[in-house]
DNA sequence: ATGTTTTGATAGATAAAACCTATGACATTC
DNA sequence: GAATGTCATAGGTTTTATCTATCAAAACAT
C-alpha cells in the first residue's frame, strides 16, 4: 500500500471515473487502473463495482476509502508541521466569508496580509455560513469567517471579536428622538431585512421578537441583498434596519446622525475563524488569525457589555 | 514520502542506530540511511542529529516521528477493516493479563478460543496492571484483561463481568461461625495479603478501611505471591484471606467450609478488556471478548448486589 | 440490427526508484 | 596508532511505476 494508491483510491471515489480521476492525479487511466488493482490485490477485496455505470465504491471499499481520506489528511500534516515549526507561511489558502463581512473585514487586514506574507496564495470566496461549512467539511475549502456559535462538532471555532449590532434610521421614525433605542422601538412594518439565507437576518429577527409572527403576518416584503442596499433603502425610502458595526466605518458625517446604539447590554454577535477540527495549514490560519485581530479595535475583543445574540 | 520511509524512521527512532533499525526493517543500513535522507530532503528539515551516539531525532523530528507513528497505526487499520468486514480472525495478537485473574479464567476460555480460531497467534504475557498499561502505550501489547475503571483516557474499556471478593478463612477464625461476614468481622493481624504491585491488595485494604493505618502500624507482613499461595497460608497457619470469585471454582469440599461470602453488597471487582484507543485488531478483539463472555456466568455479568471497589 | 462511442483492462516498453554490495570518512576506544 | 563502530557514498541490479498502444465489453445512436 502507498499514499499514491490511496490518492487514486480517493480521486477515483470522487470522480467515480478512471479516466477522469487519473486526468486530475495527472497520470494515464491505465496507470490508475492498475495501482487500484494493486490494492485490491494486496488487500483481497473488490473496492469498486465496475459493472456499474458510473463506478460505485463497493460496502469494504466505502470504508476503506474513508480511512483512506483520513490517512491523507494525516499525511499533509507532515508539511504542516515543518511549515509551522520553521515559521514558514507559504502555500495556497482558501478562506471563505459572509456577505454581511466581507466588504468590511477584507479591507481592513487583507493588504497588510498579502504584503506581509507573499508566499501564500490566498483564495477569498463569499458564502452563505451554510454554503460555507458545507464546502469546509468536503475539503473544499481551509478556513472560513463566520458568526459562530454553530453548534457543529466537526468544526473548530476560534472566536475572533464581537461586534454590535446597531439602528440605522431615517428622520422620520420615532424612535430617531432617542439617544439609545431598545428592540420595542423597531416598527416592524418599517423594517428593512436582508434576504433569507444571511445569517444575520436571523439574528436581527431574534433581536425583534419577530420569530414567532414572522411566519404568520409578513407584512414587510422588503428584502435586500448587501447591507449598503439596507442602508440606501433607509436613506431613500424612510424606515429603519440593523447594521453590523464593521459597516459604519465610512459613513458620511450625514449618514452617522441616522445610526442609534442599543441600550446596553447590545445585540452582538461573535465572528470567528471556522475549520474542520482536524485543520491543516495551521501556520497560514495562525498568521491570518494575527493579523486580522491587529485590525480590530481593543474594545471588541471581548464581549464586555454585549449580548451575544443567538442564530437562525 | 512513503509509508516505507515513515517505517524506516520510525524504527530509527525506536534503535536510535542505523544498522540496527535497518536489520529490524529487514534491509540493508544502506537503503534505510538513503531512505531517511530522503524523507529529510523532501521535507527540507534534519530529522536526526547523527553527530550524537546514539543518534537522536531533532526537535522538529520528534514532531514528525510522533506523526509518522499515528500514520502508520492507522494504515494499519485498513487491514484491520478488511478483516472486520470479512470476519476473518487471523492473525498475532498479545494479550497481557493480571495474575490474580490468569490461572482462573485462562483455563475457562482459552481452549476454546484457540481451536475455534486456528489462524490466531495467541500470545499471553502475566504482568501487573501498571506494567501492562506500559506495554500497551508502547504498543507492545494489543489487550489487556485487568481490574478496572483505570482513568487513564488513551484507553479504552470494555467491562466483562463484575467478581465478587470472598473470605477464606480458617476455623480458629472468630468470623468462621458466621454465615456471611462484614469487613469489620476481618481482623487485620490475621489477614494474608499478597505483595505490592497487585492491584487486588489495594482493593481488600479498601474493603478493610485498613488504608490509613496501614502506612503506620503494620503489623502484619505476610506477603504472598499468588491467591494460592494465600489459600495455603490459610489453611497451614490459620487466619484469613480475601479471593476473588472465580478462584472458588475448584475447591475441595473441605475447602469450601472455610469459604465466607460478605453480606450484600458485596465487595466486586470489575473486570475488563482493556486496549489503546485509537486500537487495532479490532476482530479478534471482538471474538476473544465474545468467547470469555460465553464461559462466564449470566450473573457475573451485570453488577447487580455487588459495590465495585476503587483500585489502589 | 449494426456501427460508433465510451469505458475500463491488458500488454509491452521505458523510466524511475529502491535496494544491495563494497567501500569510504570520521570518531571513539584500546 | 591500530582497531572498532558508525553512518555516508558509489555503482550496479532488481523492482516497480508509468507510458503508449491496443483490446474487450457495454452503452448509445442511427
Amino acid at each position: 500500500m502507498t499514499f499514491v494508491q490511496l490518492e487514486y483510491l480517493v480521486a477515483l471515489d470522487t470522480y467515480r471515473h478512471f479516466a477522469m480521476a487519473a486526468e486530475n492525479c495527472c497520470v494515464t487511466q491505465p496507470t490508475l487502473s492498475m495501482q487500484v488493482q494493486k490494492l485490491e490485490d494486496e488487500l483481497g477485496v473488490k473496492l469498486f463495482d465496475r459493472s456499474k455505470q458510473p463506478v460505485v465504491p463497493t460496502e469494504i471499499g466505502e470504508l476503506i476509502i474513508k480511512q483512506a481520506r483520513l490517512l491523507l489528511r494525516e499525511s499533509a500534516k507532515i508539511k504542516d508541521i515543518v511549515d509551522e515549526h520553521r515559521g514558514t507561511v507559504a502555500g495556497e489558502i482558501r478562506v471563505g466569508i459572509i456577505p454581511t463581512l466581507a466588504p468590511y473585514l477584507l479591507p481592513l487586514f487583507l493588504d497588510n496580509f498579502i504584503k506581509k506574507y507573499p508566499q501564500v496564495k490566498l483564495k477569498v470566496i463569499e458564502l452563505t455560513t451554510e454554503q460555507l461549512i458545507s464546502k469546509l467539511n468536503k475539503d473544499l475549502l481551509d478556513v472560513g469567517i463566520v458568526v459562530t456559535p454553530l453548534q457543529d462538532d466537526r468544526i473548530t471555532e476560534f472566536p475572533l471579536f464581537y461586534e454590535e449590532f446597531v439602528a440605522y434610521l431615517s428622520e422620520s421614525e420615532k424612535a430617531y428622538q432617542k439617544e439609545f433605542i431598545l428592540s420595542e422601538d423597531i416598527e416592524p412594518n418599517h423594517l428593512w431585512l436582508l434576504e433569507e439565507g444571511h445569517c444575520i437576518r436571523g439574528q436581527i429577527l431574534n433581536i425583534c421578537e419577530l420569530r414567532k409572527q414572522n411566519s404568520h403576518m409578513r407584512n414587510f416584503e422588503y428584502e435586500a441583498g448587501s447591507i449598503e442596499t439596507l442602508k440606501r433603502m433607509v436613506e431613500h425610502y424612510g424606515g429603519i434596519t440593523i447594521l453590523p458595526e464593521l459597516s459604519l466605518r465610512d459613513l458620511t458625517e450625514k449618514q452617522q446622525l441616522q445610526v442609534r446604539h442599543f441600550h446596553a447590554p447590545s445585540p452582538t454577535r461573535e465572528v470567528s475563524l471556522v475549520m474542520l477540527r482536524h485543520h491543516l495549514k495551521k501556520s497560514i490560519i495562525e498568521a491570518m488569525k494575527t493579523e486580522i485581530l491587529n485590525v480590530i479595535p481593543e474594545k471588541m475583543k471581548q464581549n464586555i457589555s454585549g449580548k451575544v445574540i443567538e442564530l437562525g
